[in-house]
DNA sequence: GATTGGGATGTAAACGTTTACGCTAAATGC
DNA sequence: GCATTTAGCGTAAACGTTTACATCCCAATC
C-alpha cells in the first residue's frame, strides 16, 4: 500500500517519471489525455508523493515554527488558533516551541533555519534573556522571522512584527483605575526579562506619573505570568503596609490568581479591591466578578502575524518594516469600582 | 553562513564526505585526529547538516503528530506539556492537529503516515465519527499510532493506548454525589460521538442505576466540551421542571460555565445546587467555590503515551497491546456538599 | 619476512523528487 | 507544401546525505 514511488506509477501508466511529476505539480503542462491516464494510475497505485523527498528537493518544508512563553496560557492559546488557521490556509504546518521551559537560544533557532528544518519562525516570547546575535541585523542573511503581541526590541527592530500599544494599552488602563478615584495603585508584572513586560510597566508607570500619584516600594510585584505566582504576589500585596485599593494584572491569567487570593482573605472584590486584567481570556467573563480587562485581538494577530512569515519566506522581504499596529480595547465588567471610603 | 554542504567541510578537513558524516553520526568509527580535524573544519565553515537531506535518507522526519478535540482545553494542554517533555527528551518535535474544526478524516491521517510528512500519530481524539478504515486492523501494514486518554473503540483495539479508566472514575463522582445525599443529579456531557463521553455516560448511569435513582428526561444533556456550550447547558437545567441539585460536568472547563451560570441566576453552589467537574485543570483550585473534580495525571499520560509511540516508531510493535490504565482520583474541595432540605 | 586480519578511509550508489534541456511531432505561418 | 514555431514528453542531472563495499595500510601473527 505505501511505498509506492513515482517510478511505478510512471510505468503503469506508460510515461515517463517526469510527467508524472508534472502531471500533479503543473498539470496545465499536460495533456489532458496523460493527464488522466497518470491520474488512473494514482489513484490505482494508491501512491502519494514522499514529502521527504519533495521538501528535500524544493528545500522547503512547509513547517514554521511558533516560540511562545507558555502554552497553557489562554491568551496564545487564542493568538495559536489565528495563526494555525492562516497556516492551514497557505498549506503549512507548525510547531510549537515553548520558551518558558527550555533554554532554546537564539542560536538555537539560527541552526533551525539554517539547517533548515523550518521554512520560518514565529516569536511570540521575547528571545531579550537569551542574547540575539544571530537574529540581529548585523547578521546579513535575512531570516524568515517574525514578531508577534512582543514588542520589538532594538536589536530585533529589523524584523517585521505585529503588535497592540503596549504602552498605551497599559496606561489606559491604569488611568481608568485613576478615573474611578484609585490612588494606591499597584501592578503584578510579569517577567522582568520581557520587554513586553516592560512596556506595561511604563504604561503604568506614566499614568501614575501624570496623575501625580507615587508608586510606593512594593507595590510593584513580579507573578511570572502565572496563576501561582500571582497568588503569591497577592498575599505580598495584602500584607503590604498601605494595601492597594488596586491591582493591575499584566494578564488575565494572573488577574485571576489575584482574585482567588484576594477572596481567600475574606475580602471582597471590587468592595475592598479592584482588580484588572489584560488580555481578555474567555476565562475572564466567567470570574467571579466578571473580570474588567484589556481586550487584544488575540486571533487576529496569530493571523496576522503568519501571513506576515508567509510573505517573508515567499517573496522575500521587500519594503519598510514599520510594526504592525493591532487595537486594543477597554472591557469593562465587574471587577473594578470606587475604592473603599 | 549557510548553504555550507558536506563536500566543503570534506575539501576543507582534506577527507571524504564519508569520513565528514561519518565523525559527525559514528564518533567511534573514526581516529581521534581525523575527528578533530573534521571537527575543525566544521566550526570553521559553521556547517550544520542540512535536515532536509537527513530526513529523505534516512526515510525519517522524527515528527510526531498529535490530534487533539481543542488547543484551547487546560487539561489537553497538560497532557501537551507531558507528551512534548518525552518528545524532546527523545529528539522528536510534536506538531499539533485539531479535530474539531477541521475536517482530517482517518483517510487524511493515514495519508500523512504514508506521505511520511511524520513518523508516528498520537491520538487524543476519538476517530469514530470520521470513519477508521485506514486505522483499523485490517489494514495489514502497521502504522506508529498510539491513543491517549479515550477509551479505545473497537476497530481500534489494536492499538497501544494510555488512559485513565473513565468508567469507572465516572461513576465514582456520581457515587460522591449520592453519598452526599443527592438523588437529582444532572449530567452535562462532552460531545456525543466522543467514546469518551460514552464511557462517563456509562458510569453515571451505573451509578444512578446501582442506587436505584430514575435519570429523568432532561438531566443528560451536552456542553460539547466548552465554556458556552455549558453555559447554555446549565440554563437548560436551572429550567427544568425538576431542578437538579446537583450536576456531573464531563470536563473542568464546562464545570467553570456551570459554575457561572448558577451564580448568574442567583443561586449560590454548593447550598442550592452542588457541581463536580473532571480533569482538575489548574484553574478548578481557584474557581469560587474551589472545583470539587476527577483528577487524572495528564502530564504523566502525555508521557507515557510518547514513549509508547517511540517504541512503535523505532522498535515496530510487539508483544501484547494492553491498554496502560493510569489511575484517576477524586479530589474533594468545596463545590459539593447535601442537597439543600 | 611473508601472511593475515582488521581498522580507517575512500568510492560510489542510492533515496524520490523536480526540472533544465533536447527531441519529436503537430500546429501555424507563408 | 515547406519553413517555423510550439506543445508535449522523455532523458538525465541534481539536491545532500548515508552506507555498502572496496581499498589501503599498519600491526600482529606465524
Amino acid at each position: 500500500m505505501a511505498d509506492v514511488s513515482i517510478k511505478e506509477v510512471a510505468k503503469i501508466a506508460g510515461v515517463s517519471i517526469a510527467t508524472v511529476s508534472r502531471c500533479v505539480n503543473q498539470p496545465d503542462k499536460v495533456t489532458e489525455r496523460t493527464r488522466l491516464k497518470v491520474q488512473e494510475a494514482i489513484v490505482k497505485t494508491g501512491y502519494s508523493p514522499n514529502t521527504l523527498a519533495q521538501s528535500f528537493r524544493r528545500g522547503r518544508t512547509n513547517l514554521v515554527m511558533v516560540v511562545l512563553p507558555s502554552v497553557g496560557d489562554p491568551f496564545f492559546t487564542a493568538v495559536m488558533r489565528g495563526i494555525r488557521g492562516a497556516a492551514k490556509a497557505k498549506g503549512y504546518s507548525v510547531v510549537i516551541e515553548e520558551s518558558q521551559f527550555n533554554t532554546m537560544t537564539a542560536d538555537e533557532i539560527g541552526a533551525m533555519l539554517v539547517s533548515r528544518q523550518t521554512d520560518g519562525i514565529i516569536l511570540l516570547a521575547s528571545m531579550s534573556p537569551f542574547g540575539t546575535d544571530i537574529l540581529s541585523a548585523k547578521n546579513h542573511r535575512r531570516l524568515p522571522i517574525v514578531i508577534g503581541c512582543e514588542t520589538v526590541s532594538p536589536e530585533l527592530a529589523d524584523f517585521p512584527s505585529v503588535h497592540i500599544d503596549n504602552v498605551a494599552a497599559a496606561k489606559e488602563a491604569t488611568n481608568y483605575l485613576i478615573a474611578r478615584g484609585h490612588k494606591r495603585i499597584a501592578m503584578i508584572y510579569g517577567q522582568a526579562s520581557s520587554l513586553l513586560t516592560r512596556d506595561r510597566e511604563f504604561g503604568y508607570r506614566a499614568a501614575m506619573k501624570e496623575a501625580n500619584i507615587d508608586i510606593e516600594d512594593g507595590w510593584f510585584v513580579s507573578g511570572d505570568l502565572t496563576l501561582d505566582g500571582a497568588i503569591r504576589a497577592t498575599r505580598e500585596l495584602l500584607n503590604h503596609e498601605h494595601r492597594p485599593t488596586a491591582i493591575f494584572c499584566a494578564n488575565d491569567e494572573m488577574a485571576i490568581g489575584c482574585l482567588h487570593e484576594i477572596r481567600a482573605a475574606g475580602l471582597a472584590v471590587p468592595a475592598d479591591i479592584s482588580v484588572i486584567g489584560f488580555d481578555d481570556i474567555r476565562y475572564a467573563a466567567v470570574t467571579d466578578p466578571p473580570l474588567t480587562t484589556i481586550g487584544q485581538p488575540a486571533e487576529e494577530i496569530g493571523e496576522r502575524v503568519m501571513y506576515k512569515l508567509c510573505h517573508e519566506i515567499e517573496d522575500g522581504h521587500s519594503g519598510p518594516r514599520a510594526p504592525e499596529l493591532v487595537p486594543h480595547r477597554l472591557i469593562v465588567r465587574e471587577s473594578v469600582s470606587e475604592p473603599p471610603a
